[in-house]
DNA sequence: TAGGCCATCTGGTCCT
DNA sequence: AGGACCAGATGGCCTA
């Protein structure tokens, strides 16, 4: 079930396709990946061959006339999957990034997306709650943002108790009321990723 | 072997 | 018009 700490992997860009269904190219006789390596990173050359003859996706439309404008119409696809490739090795960069920051125990695993995505906006409702809980408390009746950051805080975490509550059918319990509520929820959730629960 | 996670391809839509 | 963004589809890899 849990599938953290794999070597990133990578499949080779597919330098196209011309193995088009319905040309002539019957899907047993595309490209030979090679000799299957073992396990591991590794170019995946068996996944660019079934991308490249559309397994992957939709399916690529029929052949059509003979020339330039379908060789143009390739061209262009390639040129829309490598920038697609490369935006999505941004995002993967911007989640690895946002991995590194985001403090969690279990260090020997990698944090999937979603596992990052929610510890990450956890963390943040946690400092938000102990600055806020800091500076209201650190200037009691004196001038400053502190408390009227608690405020609006506490305003804004009424309302999306409300929308969670309306969206959720009402099921929800009042947990977040409390700053301290993020910390406690932000730690029992990094030790239940621990436990792979 | 099933299920989770992921990379890639692809076509549609949005944006500049 | 072209690129960015998005979501569906597909198949490989890995772990329990």
């Amino acid at each position: 079930m849990k599938t953290k700490n794999r070597p990133p992997r990578r499949r080779a860009p597919v330098q196209h396709t011309e193995a088009t269904p319905g040309e002539g190219t019957p899907e047993g006789s595309l490209p030979n990946p090679g000799p299957e390596p073992s396990k591991g990173l590794r170019s995946r050359p068996a996944r660019a061959a079934a991308g490249a003859r559309g397994e992957g996706g939709r399916r690529r439309p029929g052949p059509s006339g003979p020339g330039s404008r379908r060789d143009s119409s390739i061209q262009r696809r390639l040129e829309s999957n490598e920038r697609e490739r490369q935006r999505m090795h941004k995002l993967n960069n911007a989640f690895q990034a946002l991995r590194e920051v985001i403090p969690h125990v279990r260090t020997d695993k990698k944090l999937s997306k979603i596992e990052t995505l929610t510890l990450a906006k956890n963390y943040i409702k946690s400092l938000t709650a102990t600055i806020l809980t800091m500076s209201s408390s650190r200037l009691p009746g004196l001038e400053g943002p502190g408390p009227k950051l608690y405020q609006h805080y506490q305003q804004q975490q009424q309302q999306q108790q409300q929308q969670q509550q309306q969206a959720a059918g009402g099921t929800l319990g009042a947990t977040e009321a409390q700053p301290q509520g993020h910390l406690q929820r932000y730690s029992t959730q990094i030790h239940s990723f621990r436990e792979g629960t």
